[in-house]
Order: C-alpha cells, then sequence, then structure tokens
DNA sequence: GGCAATTCTATACGCTTGTATAGACAATAA
DNA sequence: TTATTGTCTATACAAGCGTATAGAATTGCC
C-alpha cells in the first residue's frame, strides 16, 4: 500500500483532536455497502459517510476521493485473499488434490461474509484508471504466487512445465472469470460448478505439462 | 432478442407523426459514448438522448429505462461478435492454425473502432441483474458455438476431446478475462499479448486432449 | 490557563439525475 | 376537412452528488 500525502493509518503525533473514525473505519464502511448487487464503483462519498456516519466532509481528512477509498479497499482485498488461498496452496491437505484444494477453498470465500472476493473478481474491468490498475496489480501477485507453487509442485513431482508462467496466467484468468460468472447462483448449483472449474484447471496443468514433454522431445509446438 | 411490451423495432403501422429517432440511433449514440474509460452502466439517460440529439424524455419511447438499452446493446454486440470470431473460426485460413487465426480475428476487434468486444468484455460483472444476465447469456452463446467448433475439429483430427463442453468454457472465460486486462495496453505490447493467449489456449486444447487419451485408457482423472 | 493544531459539523453552491406533466407538431383515418 | 393518435419538446420538481467555506469542539504543548 503505498503512502499518500494523506495517509493518516499509522497514528501519528496528533497535536489536536483525536480523530472519531479511522481509515479502516471508512473501509468497513464501504465494504459493508459493496455485495453482490452492488459494484465499488457505484458507491459515492456522501453514502460511504453516511454509513460510517460522519459528515460528508470528513471525507477528506481520510482519503483524498472515492477512488482512493476503492484502491484502498482492493489492496485490502487482494493481500487477504492471497493469504487465504495462497495458504491453501501450500498447506496441502493430505490425500487431496492440490488443485481440489485450492479451488475448495476459492469457492468457500464466494460464499463467505468477507466480500474480499466479490470485490476483486467484479471490479477488475470498470472504473478509473488508477482502480483497475489496482486490481490488476493484484491479480498479478497472484499470478506470481501461483507460479512459484507450480514450479514448486513440478519439481517435486518430476512433471515439466511449459512457460509456468503463462500457466499460472491461464488459471488465475480462468478461476476468477469464472467465480464472477457463478457469484450470483443459488448455493445448490455451486458444488458443481466448483466441480467444472476443477476440470477446467486440471485442462490446463495437464496442458502445460504436456507441451513441456513434447518441447523436451523437440516437438516444439508452433 | 425477446420481444418487450413496448418493443418498436419493427415498423409499426404509425398513424401518427412518424419518428424522428429509432432504437438503433440509441443504441448507436450509447455506443459512441462508451469506450475504453467508460462503462455502459456509468451512462445516464439524459447523456445518451442529449448524444442522440433529443429531449430527455423521448427516451421513453424507446426503452423502458438505461437497462433495456443496455441488454439491447449487449445483444447486438454479441451476436456480431460471434459473427465476427466465429467465421474467423470456420473459415480455415491455410498454412495457419485455428487457435492463432481465431484469436488474431479477436485482437482486431480489439483495436477495432466498434466497441463491441469492449462492451462484451467488461459489462459481465457489474450493473443490473438483467445486465449481467445479458452479458453472461452472449459468453454462453460463445462457449456453445465453440463447443460444436471444438468438436467438428476433433474429429477431423482424429484427436479426442474430454469433456469439451468445459474446454469451451474455459477457453472462452479465458479469452475474454485476458482480454479485458489487456485492452488497455498501448498498442505495441498487443503482440506479446495476443501470443501469450495463444500459448494458453493450446494449454487448454493439449490438455482436454490429453485428459481423452488418458481416459480412453482407463487413465482416468480424479 | 491559554495557544495552536487538528478534526469534526453545518450550511450552502451549483450541477446532474430520473421522471411527471402539459402542450405542440405531424401524419393518418374518417 | 376534421378528429385522432403517436411522437416530440419545454418546463419543472425533488433528490442526490461533490465540494467550498466557516466555525465549533477537542486535544496536546507551553
Amino acid at each position: 500500500m503505498a503512502d499518500s500525502p494523506n495517509d493518516t493509518s499509522r497514528p501519528r503525533a496528533h497535536h489536536g483532536r483525536r480523530a472519531v473514525i479511522s481509515r479502516e473505519d471508512l473501509i468497513s464502511a464501504a465494504l459493508a455497502l459493496v455485495g453482490p448487487h452492488r459494484s465499488v464503483s457505484t458507491l459515492s462519498l456522501r453514502e460511504v459517510a453516511r454509513e460510517a456516519g460522519i459528515a460528508p466532509n470528513s471525507f477528506y481528512r481520510h482519503f483524498r476521493d472515492i477512488d482512493e477509498l476503492a484502491v484502498a479497499m482492493i489492496e485490502e482485498a487482494g493481500s487477504a485473499l492471497r493469504k487465504i488461498i495462497g495458504g491453501a496452496r501450500t498447506r496441502a491437505v493430505s490425500g487431496r488434490s492440490v488443485v481440489r484444494g485450492s479451488i475448495e477453498s476459492f469457492m468457500e470465500q464466494l460464499t463467505a461474509d468477507q466480500k474480499f472476493l466479490h470485490l476483486l473478481m467484479r471490479e477488475g474491468t470498470v472504473g478509473s484508471e488508477a482502480f483497475k490498475q489496482a486490481a490488476e496489480k493484484q491479480l498479478q501477485y497472484f499470478e506470481e504466487e501461483l507460479c512459484t507453487d507450480l514450479v514448486r509442485l513440478a519439481g517435486a513431482n518430476n512433471t515439466g512445465l511449459y512457460k509456468p508462467e503463462l500457466a499460472a496466467k491461464a488459471i488465475t484468468r480462468l478461476v476468477f472469470a469464472h467465480g464472477a460468472s457463478i457469484m450470483d447462483l443459488p448455493p445448490e448449483q455451486l458444488p458443481e460448478a466448483a466441480e467444472q472449474m476443477v476440470i477446467m484447471v486440471r485442462m490446463i496443468m495437464l496442458g502445460t505439462q504436456t507441451m513441456a514433454e513434447r518441447a523436451a522431445k523437440g516437438e516444439l509446438p508452433d
């Protein structure tokens, strides 16, 4: 999270009235307003301030504008999610495939009451430039972490990987895109959607492995 | 395109003043307003009316509200795109891979002045329910057409296909998601992005083929 | 206690929004 | 011609928006 001129996140030696509300409180208020049918880009400054219980103008003490809040939300959601889902990858549950375990962890977040996933999944394509870039950056972090895990896993299993960074990108984008399209489904249809997701991810995994084998044998694709 | 109670698309026996503006004119005006930095869900009724050169209230003669316009736009964009990209798939250019040809056709639309692709890529995750469903439906059409083409191709090449409908879904979602993330890139970086897209799609193709082979040999995945 | 710094509230401005209402205009039907 | 019918414009209203400004409240430092 980059420092900004009016970053009040760390407690400063306050030589004046103590703040009754914090950056985090505003983020929480905004998070409470978004949901399956409400996107961050439609939040208004006044609305967030109302939810947080402050006067509209007090908002400016914490963020320059709504976009800055949105970026902070995306960054928070991204790092929280990477911790959860990346953790599910490394914390290999015995007797279960890594792919399935990770996707189950993903699906749990889909129905969780925190709205981190919703935020990241749907906010990447609309809104201001800063907004989209923030979401894109979080997805790239996902890709990078997934990539190192893929390489590590391939090393352990003695399977090759053709351009693992592309495999990681394909998996990340696919999972988030599919997630966005199923997030409004009735809950009873989610298990089937998860199953489909597992198979699709396996296609990519198997594809990159097979490409590596063929490349090793000189049968270069293309 | 489903008929709606106030569908004025087909010329009716007008027993009054002839319409100076049509549904299509309004759609064009709206299309002119959206762009890389402007999403359909942020269009206002007044704005579209202004662009079309009519009074705000005249809008209601053609659409119930902005959402109905948006749905019409999505449907038009979807069918136009399916024609273009699906056509590139069937019109197999000699000496080029079908994957590469299709993706090149996709990338052409990315830089084209029509904004069909932008619309479909980014509008699927935000906006009203009707809105999202319309975009989702268009993506499903894409999947279905791609699926039949995949099956046809596999038959011609004597390669198997494990769950072709899932392969088609994976490819569609991946291409659109990746497309959305690269659509704001500077033009000189697009060729590389296209190359990555080709490889990622090939991973899926090769993955589903390999899964089919293994399934045939009884090495069922999972 | 007094001063300065800081955060808050209150009020107000100009703007845009969706839409209600009423009337002007044009074209067909009689 | 005249009546009717559908389409457009003009005007207006209430609501919501971002934000500018000014002042009250609360705290730490001297």
